[in-house]
DNA sequence: TACTCTTGTGTCAAAAATACACTATCGGCG
DNA sequence: CGCCGATAGTGTATTTTTGACACAAGAGTA
């Protein structure tokens, strides 16, 4: 937490370097376990959570702001973004921050500005981000999706609508490629697609579709040390993936 | 086209009540003589033609200045509006309003301002809407868009992308209601998918599919008036609908 | 009344989705 | 070391959906 010092430095700072009245928060996913998960942070002396957010210098492309403001959480350079609403609500940012609500007056205090939010989506490979907080966060990490805490401002209104995007997206974007790990089983993706959308798939059809359309390379090597019948490794091929996607998988699930 | 001093009126009043670095600017289709159009204004003294578009008031919801915005230019109230896309890219305003560069110095002048803009497209049955002209436009009207003019700013690519939106949500958005009068033929209506989706559909299999949908109403009488057979007139069994949207309509086209 | 154009409709074949059951193999355990 | 339990791999029969296609009916016009 800062001190009203701070604030009003972050505050003039906040003035000087963004654009007023714009946000961007990011619903980050990732898959492990069989279970889909989000980044949250929280922050200290605050009950509830929030996305990772930030704000969008005055001279910079939205998406490089987003990407910034996830490299600083992920350490993650090049990932999977995805804009997919903007929260334009006059009163979604009235409690934002509250601890800091009282200590600068309402034309100073960034924090008691109206703001509009522009949701964006990551897709990410789940080994490879370690959640760090940054100044404001007390602590950042992997919550499940099955098992959310409470979310601050409209946090779980843009979380549901993510994943409501993700839904129907599943379809026409690289949705298994980003949140797999490089070499994968059938089961496991097909874990993924049944979390992603809560429902049972046939295992016997899910394999038959997935490659049927052409996107998977079989690995010559199983996956051992499973007590069962080692599977068959995939990962994916790229440039096929690329083509389909261009086209569009037909049908749904 | 506005003189110095009522731009700087103009301006002025807009600090006041606009949020400022973000506009709206929307799509409006329409589907006339088997022909999607889409409504476009130019500027006096300027050559290309904009979307429509405005401003977002400093305590207004973001989905009201969208319908506010609309209605100015078409009268019509409780318009189908979707946000699509919110373009972001700093270089994307620098030659906003051309003409009112220079006659303000950057720092008072609104339209040297970097703009946001939250896209949204609208569906709107063409009889309904008698475009008029604000107070920048010169002209409001429909332009074919197999025959567009030249688009000012990246007001091409907000288009494109709207279109390839609305493509896409063909199948889950009321997009045949918005656009077609409340009674129209099953040819008509064939019309409206294969210009949206720019391809011949087969006549007998596109009735098929809709009726199977179950959200069509035939009406009593054909309608009469061509020099062919009448053909039957529909209405959208408006609650059956609903409930098919939900569900999303199976496959695609 | 014959002609032209458009609409309405049914059937058949191909493709896709669904339902379903057996075999193979791994590690663990007795 | 062989049996057990659990998971993975695979094929087929059935149903549903899609896609291709042709002919009859009705309205105005000549």
């Amino acid at each position: 937490m800062l001190t009203k010092e701070e604030l009003e430095e972050y505050c003039k700072t906040a003035r000087e370097s963004y654009l007023p009245h714009i946000s961007i928060d990011c619903v980050v996913f990732g898959f492990h376990e069989g279970l889909l998960k989000v980044l949250l942070l929280t922050v200290k002396n605050e009950g509830g959570w929030y996305l990772p957010g930030g704000f969008v210098l005055k001279d910079e492309p939205i998406e490089l702001s987003a990407n910034r403001i996830l490299k600083e959480r992920t350490r993650l350079d090049e990932i999977f973004l995805q804009q997919f609403h903007v929260f334009g609500d006059p009163q979604r940012s009235k409690q934002h921050f509250d601890m800091y609500k009282d200590m600068l007056p309402p034309k100073d205090n960034w924090f008691t500005n109206r703001f509009l939010t522009i949701g964006y989506y990551a897709l990410v490979d789940f080994c490879d981000v370690n959640p760090s907080p940054d100044q404001f966060a007390a602590t950042c990490s992997w919550c499940d999706l099955n098992d959310l805490p409470e979310l601050k401002l409209d946090h779980a209104l843009i979380l549901k609508t993510a994943l409501d995007t993700l839904r129907l997206q599943l379809n026409y974007q690289p949705i298994g490629y980003n949140l797999m790990q490089k070499e994968f089983t059938m089961p496991e993706l097909q874990k993924l697609y049944e979390t992603i959308l809560d429902k049972k798939l046939d295992r016997r059809n899910f394999q038959r579709r997935m490659l049927g359309f052409g996107i998977l390379k079989r690995s010559e090597k199983p996956r051992k040390g499973g007590a069962h019948k080692a599977p068959f490794l995939y990962s994916f091929d790229l440039e096929n993936y690329e083509a389909a996607l261009k086209e569009g998988f037909k049908g749904g699930w």
